[in-house]
DNA sequence: AATGAATGAGCCTTCATTCAT
DNA sequence: AATGAATGAAGGCTCATTCAT
């Protein structure tokens, strides 16, 4: 099947011109002509393959992340470190690393996510994903949490993915440092004590 | 009437148009001419008094925000509970109900400040004053916390702000919900401490 | 019809067109929406060819300046009379008669371009042009004038432009009249006399 | 009469104003707003003594052209070296040097005076009594010319002033040099020769 | 499957000018 | 005589998208 052997080389190179626009020249750079030409096709073949725009963000977006959400499936497993924070470090480090260094078009992607409504689509996997880690992390033979409320998974994921994300929109310095991913992981752990000692105040099962 | 007055009073006119177009139609429907008009002066009123369409938006920002940071100012002094809880709670509510309800013109303002750099400059010092908090919340005759690090500043601040920025751009439900506030109070308070049991192992000053 | 015969197409009746809305309303009506119309494409057809409203005029002056300097090019050959005043005569003719008659196109051209300073770049190689004459015009079996001084070359060159520019710019009446052009040349053969005298003091050799 | 006088200043004040703007920011910064500002007026006293913009740009125009004049008119009554060579050299360079070496702004002012159709008003007394200065060189002991025919006169006057303003315009390092100023002058004097020969062959009257 | 010329709604912005105070 | 807030017509330009070839 040549066919469609060449169209998904086609697909690749107008999605990876994308990132290199937007790593090169952020949001502003981003148009269909631009990212046409920078990919090597004709502004109608880009319309070929995607409905519009937005098409093609999304198609980047969801790129990146299901290489994320791979990575923090393998994190939750606690292959390396089974502890809970073994695990939890784990998954900070995934989302943190995610977009494979390219911030600018990480960034870049977020700031258009979010500039429409579109974002939430997006990010609702991811956000599951995490919430679904308080359980995940619950099991095994040394649980810490039970199943999470909507609100707090709603607080876990989205703290950690805020805070990430902030770093990320604000360039900080200390995005890939020990310290920060410390701190993350100290709030998340943290919260998800408070939520199990909550639920079942017994100090013997929590911190035995 | 005297001068400054009029022109402050035009002034105030196009920002509450901004604010109320915002509101109704979202990002879209914010034009320099339709803000004029909803205002009632004409386009070159408002470019009298704005620089440029992102000014305008800025000022409205930086309205809203400044009320905001009072808000959180007055909950910091803990008059109503002085307790630690009572005075994150304070906080969070204030930060929650920023913007007096007008959700959808906060979305489009959060969403209009990412999708430019320009937004971190305005986040700047509301987060500068969280993280201060830290400290304010650790003064007084029951202490939380000690001065926090960097990192440790960063991730109070933009956990809290990204929670709440989620809620507004997805358009939670239980956003303004006591259950969503005890949530989000529970993970500061976790969080702050830990920071401090990590940085002084003393369980009888901190929980005594 | 073929691809590029079609674009080419397009930006002559663009251009074409400018020259038109210049003809009949001067300055004021060249807007580019009023030459996009009048040409019969898009505003947008226009800007694909032209970078912006400027790029436009100055495509239509390189234009008829071309044209202008095959034509004085064509009069200092001295196909017609080799003498030193035919030639002359025939530049002169050839500048006077530039734009092909469309005297209030080309006015507006010349004012536009004075009216930023890009005008010079586009004079630049008529002046050279013009002032490489007095060295063609020196050459042959009756030399008029040897190389000429960079004052001297500005001078010869300027006054011919000027004097015709400012018969353009007041629309006068006599511009392509007989006597008009006797006094032109008339300037420039006294003019360039008076140079060979002083550089070469023998009367033998110039008016023999 | 403190009022009229009061009234004077403020007007010479806005014209002072007007030449600094122009000859630090061009054209483009030439503003009524701005030169109010900087005339330290408000934009409404302004109007009450110019009837717009143009009328502004002319009285700025007209001051300097009537300094020039008064020049060209003192150099062609030959006080310093009355021969016909003294006296046009002494014409030219009072134009050279007019606008006080503001050569910014006088670039400006010819350019505004060119982008509309203002400027010839302006021109003509100027270009009028450089053509009177035919029948002025040719009158005393030793008359080089007679009066000028209207295309004469027309080129006389224009290539001077051509050949000056080409010079401000293209900003030619060589505008106020010996060697520019010998080249005019060799130019027109040239001319003059020519003139009077067509009219008058004997060649004693004019060269004896 | 690919091309790329063409479309056009609509936005932001400027600045000369007015007139109520 | 002076102020300066307000006016608003008008124009340059962008860029996602279409469709004939």
């Amino acid at each position: 099947m040549p066919r469609q052997a060449r169209a998904a080389q086609t697909v690749a190179s107008i999605v990876e011109a994308s990132a290199q626009i937007l790593e090169k020249g952020g949001l502003a750079a981003f148009t269909t002509n631009a990212v046409a030409e920078r990919a090597g096709v004709s502004i109608g073949t880009l319309y070929q393959y995607f409905a519009d725009k937005n098409a093609l963000l999304m198609a980047l977006a969801r790129g990146e992340m299901e290489a994320a959400l791979r990575e923090v499936g393998r994190a939750l497993q606690g292959e390396d470190d089974p502890s809970v924070e073994g695990r939890v470090r784990a998954m900070v480090r995934a989302i943190v690393h995610a977009f494979r260094g390219r911030q600018r078009a990480r960034k870049a992607v977020v700031q258009a996510l979010l500039a429409q409504g579109t974002g939430i689509e997006l990010i609702a996997p991811v956000a599951a994903f995490i919430a679904r880690a308080g359980e995940t992390v619950g099991r095994g033979p040394n649980p810490l949490v039970g199943p999470l409320t909507r609100e707090q998974a709603f607080v876990v994921s989205r703290s950690l993915m805020g805070v990430v994300r902030a770093a990320v929109l604000e360039e900080q310095p200390f995005l890939a440092s020990r310290a920060f991913e410390d701190e993350i992981v100290r709030m998340i752990v943290a919260y998800l004590g408070a939520v199990t000692e909550a639920a079942d105040p017994d100090p013997d099962r929590t911190r035995a």
